[in-house]
DNA sequence: GATGAATGAGTGTTCATTCAT
DNA sequence: GATGAATGAACACTCATTCAT
């Protein structure tokens, strides 16, 4: 099933990054030890450190290859308008973004703790600050600053809240982007 | 600094709880260590022990202590009829308990991987389905859903990301709060 | 069931001896903490220290206690002549002994390695050898003095090992005492 | 004195292996600590680590190599006609095996109590009851039965409780042995 | 006659990491 | 491109014991 020892060749540093990325999702970056993943892909301990540097250094190479469409979607935003429409077409890609990647997010959300004073963390913290720069007024009103906050906010939530719960995945996120768009349709109406 | 060894007899298990609690939000559970804890306290691992069964048992006494009013907040809304300013004044309710408990709250939020095998966070889980059931209308579109959803996870979400930025408590809690009650609102407004 | 509070005044002594016994045989006695015999007893384990200064010395007590009848039958045994008909009686004394202080030969028995080196152990080993002075001739060929020391253990381990099987426990004794009698009358039978 | 470090690389486990169990022999099982044995082998706690699961597994291992005499032997009379001379030969087979082996049978038989609930304990049982049932009669009276079990157990005891008595080992052993074949001779021959 | 609170020394076990081969 | 063998530091937890009250 899925690979001969032939085959993994070669690739092993992907395959390191996927586990990883698979074990670190469901328990968390701490409960997972390197032997764990070593056993999965059937090689010692050692040869991760031809890798990698340090565990944390497999922790920041996902980071880089998974957050490149963040990173894309930021440069893009810079250099649109700053109008609704632009904003809207932001959570729209950003949605998109955030399925590609959902186990990396949800790692994210759910081991800031962790992930805080790992220099990953910080990395990760300044990109949501770069987003909400986008949607976010700075001479808003508090209410709409909540309401940009929320609108990022409630896709990361919406996505792993209703992981869960019930229907179709792509009816999931247009239910979640429609909310979040309302939310920043509202942050930039003028209000009378 | 603060008490003077006389003093502090009798109350070892509420320091234990109290430091635990600050070291558990700053650095997260699993790199707290027993060993940390009992030397801020100045006394040695074994006697937490004597207050608490396990690690986990810090937890649990924690969540039990500071989750009451939650529980209360839940019970005095499932006595209330489910219309929208029932709604509207739990979500009220609630972000004042959210107060009350912030680091606690905060800790749940950085910790979920870690948290999530653990009785309190079965626990804590079960307790915000709790509230979102009573929110929810279980027949509403998906986009209603959602919109409660949010409603809950922007209070949080709010308090968390705001911590870090500007003015004063009592306006971001009033900011936030205001945008879960139009969110709320929205949900339950019949469509056309 | 069984012994108010009240009553149970003043024989606190006599209470942990027979739970520590208890427990030191079903699960040895390195096994056995303080802390399981005071909650079985529903006291603190301080509590344990009022009425013995150490816990090998609960086990000295019981000791002192239970080797009582061993004594007296050493005693006894010093007195009569060394004739087969004395040695018989030895044995048969013995095999009464032994089931009136079953768990604590079994205590002893199974937990060799740990008793040795505790000053009650050496005790213990100084009877046995006592014992087989009685049982054996000085002079006699090394088989007749192996027939002896089967007599001896083969009591014990009868009743060891015929615990989990079968019948009657008056049949087994007898059945026993039969057993190590012909051995010892074989060991005292003057050879051709 | 005996091995430069240079020697000793490769046969880590095997050396392990027999301080464990000396120590285990010599204190007992629960008497011996991780860092006992790693002392004395001049390594880390850890190393012992690489080379055996947990603590219980050395004991296994041990185990596993020293009663593959026993295991043999059973294999062996089974295949055997049920007369007195393959009940004669197995117990002289067995007091060989018994020489074999010695520290891990006394250890075996000290630390009953501990080694009970143990995967170990538990083998142990079961090869001894095979053993016994190559030897007994199920309808013989139980006397008879009794004899078997003497026999048996005699092997046992005479070994370790002669061990600090007296003279040649191999005359040591042709005594009890001897003994053995009389209770199971006697054991087998019909009665009037 | 006992408890509440604590200690010091220890246990088995796990981890990320290293390095000669 | 990887392994076998090991380390040092830590961890959660348990134990017998003490002592003021």
């Amino acid at each position: 099933m899925g690979g001969s020892r032939q085959q993994r060749r070669g690739d092993t540093r992907q395959r390191i990054q996927d586990v990883a990325l698979e074990l670190f999702a469901e328990q968390g970056y701490e409960k997972t030890s390197l032997r764990e993943i070593a056993e999965r892909l059937e090689v010692t301990k050692a040869a991760l450190y031809y890798h990698f540097k340090t565990k944390e250094e497999i922790l920041a190479s996902l980071q880089e290859d998974l957050s490149r469409p963040m990173d894309e979607l930021i440069e893009w935003g810079k250099g649109q308008p700053r109008t609704l429409e632009t904003k809207q077409e932001i959570l729209n890609r950003y949605s998109e973004a955030l399925i590609g990647a959902t186990p990396f997010f949800r790692f994210m959300h759910e081991n800031q703790a962790t992930v805080r004073e790992l220099r990953t963390g910080e990395d990760f913290k300044d990109r949501m600050i770069r987003m909400l720069d986008l949607l976010r007024e700075p001479e808003a009103t508090m209410t709409d600053q909540v309401r940009c906050v929320s609108a990022l906010f409630s896709m990361h939530a919406g996505m792993l809240a209703l992981k869960d719960i019930e229907g179709d995945p792509e009816d999931k996120r247009k239910a979640i982007l429609e909310v979040a768009t309302e939310l920043i349709t509202q942050a930039n109406t003028p209000k009378p």
